[in-house]
RNA sequence: GGAGGGAUGGCCGAGCGGACGAAGGCGGCGGCCUGGAGAGCCGUUAUCCCCUUAACUGGGGAUCGUGGGUUCAAAUCCCACUCCCUCCGCCA
């Protein structure tokens, strides 16, 4: 959530660009600045009534004091009464509508984010590692996945519909390496484990960003109230809420392994094959709290950390900063880290790495308390390190062999036991 | 699921209709004292919103788990909900 501040003066145009680089319409904007009006009026209304309110009372307790007649100005605080009712209830509603068109409004991208309409746009930043040669034509994965037995696609539609999928044998003992595999990196890289609930309440899912936007991208339990995370990013963020931390506290850096669950809601017939994209997935999750002078820098460090994971994989990728069209809702700047995949001829996004400021710490209300005293919103910043099946497609792909073998990547190798997958 | 107890400022803890944004203590901050530190003493010590201002300048409003209600007036009374603790039941 934006500051306040960012409906007058300079920040409100800037805050103006800022949704048109992002492709956002100013209809809301104005909405706002429309509704604000009102609300900013309505409260001085009602609070000016409720000082005259509170003046008469203050009198009529001491005038019982002296045990003198009252009934007169009972009178008349009853009649301020009266109209202080619908006065508040108007602005009660007022309040709730400017809050919720708030929400709405998208993070202010960094100065240093390319302005662009879409993912065309986006800059390719560095590039690591040599794009694998095959003397046949490499298969998609979910071919060589069917015939070595190790995901299989439909009994996963029979248990619960499309995307979802079942893991078996080395499929899911892969699955299970990779998910310590990145989890021993976190550790390492000195992020500390956390194992949040997976299902979670309203105001955590508003904290992070997803609500109210993104409610039809939820899955939503309506007997208990509750969301299942589409990323630990979200029970995360909420680790501190309504927290105020010490300055020597910071940065913190935590991680957690978590299923995610997506609805999908937008990507009907869309990268129907595989596992590409799926309801449900593994991912392990950084995350950092740090003070605002710092997060850019952390930012840079938290995308090196997940640069050394595909490194020691020996996976091809390349690092590209998205442009202003592209970013998330809640981001101020956002890398994907992309992967090769030599069955799909390309680079697939396995990560995405965010600094959304105080975007979030807003929401949650999480604050540092400055050796000077003064507070501050900290900075908070996601990243997956990594999510699962995109890794395992290009480990898979760029893997193969002519026989339709796998090839482990030998740091996997000791979770397993075996070199390949026959 | 059933029965009972509880939720007050950074923390502990009083207050149970009016002068209470809230005693007292701890902690924090500033000062005195000291060669320095400690002890001691004095002072200070929340957040948010609106209007105003060069300014946290001045004025006003709100906040004692959350949301309602009673009352001229609620931390205090009533109702609902949430969370925590204890006991019983059920269960991996």
């Amino acid at each position: 959530m934006l500051d306040l501040s960012y409906l007058k003066g300079e920040k409100l145009e800037k805050l103006k660009s800022s949704l048109i680089n992002r492709g956002y319409s100013l209809d809301i904007l104005e909405k706002i600045l429309d509704i604000d009006g009102k609300r900013r009026k309505l409260i001085k209304e009602v609070d000016d009534l409720r000082a005259k309110k509170n003046e008469k009372s203050k009198i009529i307790s001491q005038m019982i004091s002296k045990g003198e007649n009252v009934d007169d100005l009972l009178k008349e605080a009853r009649e301020i009464d009266n109209m202080l009712e619908h006065l508040e209830e108007e602005r009660r509603k007022i309040e709730n509508e400017f809050n919720y068109y708030w929400s709405l409004i998208p993070n202010i991208p960094h100065q240093s984010v390319p302005i662009g309409k879409d993912s065309s746009d986006n800059v390719v930043v560095r590039e690591w590692g040599r794009i694998p040669e095959f003397e046949f034509e490499p298969k998609p994965h979910w071919e060589i996945c069917e015939k070595l037995d190790i995901i299989d696609f439909n009994m996963g539609g029979e248990l619960a519909g499309s995307r979802f999928v079942v893991y078996k044998g080395i499929g899911a003992e892969l699955e299970w390496a990779l998910i310590n595999y990145f989890r021993e990196f976190a550790k390492k890289h000195g992020y500390k484990e956390i194992i949040p609930p997976f299902l979670v309440n309203e105001r955590v899912m508003f904290n992070s960003g997803q609500l109210p936007k993104f409610k039809d991208e939820m899955y939503y339990i309506e007997k208990d109230e509750l969301y299942l995370v589409p990323t630990a990013e979200v029970p995360l963020t909420s680790l501190f809420m309504n927290k105020t931390l010490d300055e020597e506290e910071l940065p913190i850096y935590y991680f957690a392994y978590t299923p995610c669950f997506r609805r999908e809601a937008g990507a009907y017939g869309k990268d129907v094959r595989g596992i590409k994209r799926m309801h449900q997935f593994n991912k392990v999750e950084l995350y950092k709290f740090t003070l605002p002078e710092n997060s850019y820098e952390e930012h840079e460090k938290m995308v090196r950390d997940v640069e050394e994971i595909l490194q020691s994989l020996n996976i091809p990728y390349r690092v590209v900063l998205l442009c202003t069209g592209d970013m998330g809702f809640a981001s101020a700047k956002t890398y994907d880290i992309e992967v090769y995949c030599a069955g799909q001829g390309g680079y697939l996004e396995a990560s995405s790495i965010s600094n959304v400021e105080d975007f979030q710490s807003r929401r949650a209300n999480i604050k540092v308390k400055r050796k000077s005293g003064k507070k501050d919103f900290v900075h908070t910043l996601n990243g997956s390190g990594l999510a699962t099946p995109r890794v395992l497609i290009s480990i898979i792909e760029n893997n193969q062999t002519k026989e339709g073998y796998v090839v482990i990547p030998e740091p996997l190798r000791k979770y397993i036991g075996v070199d390949i997958i026959k």
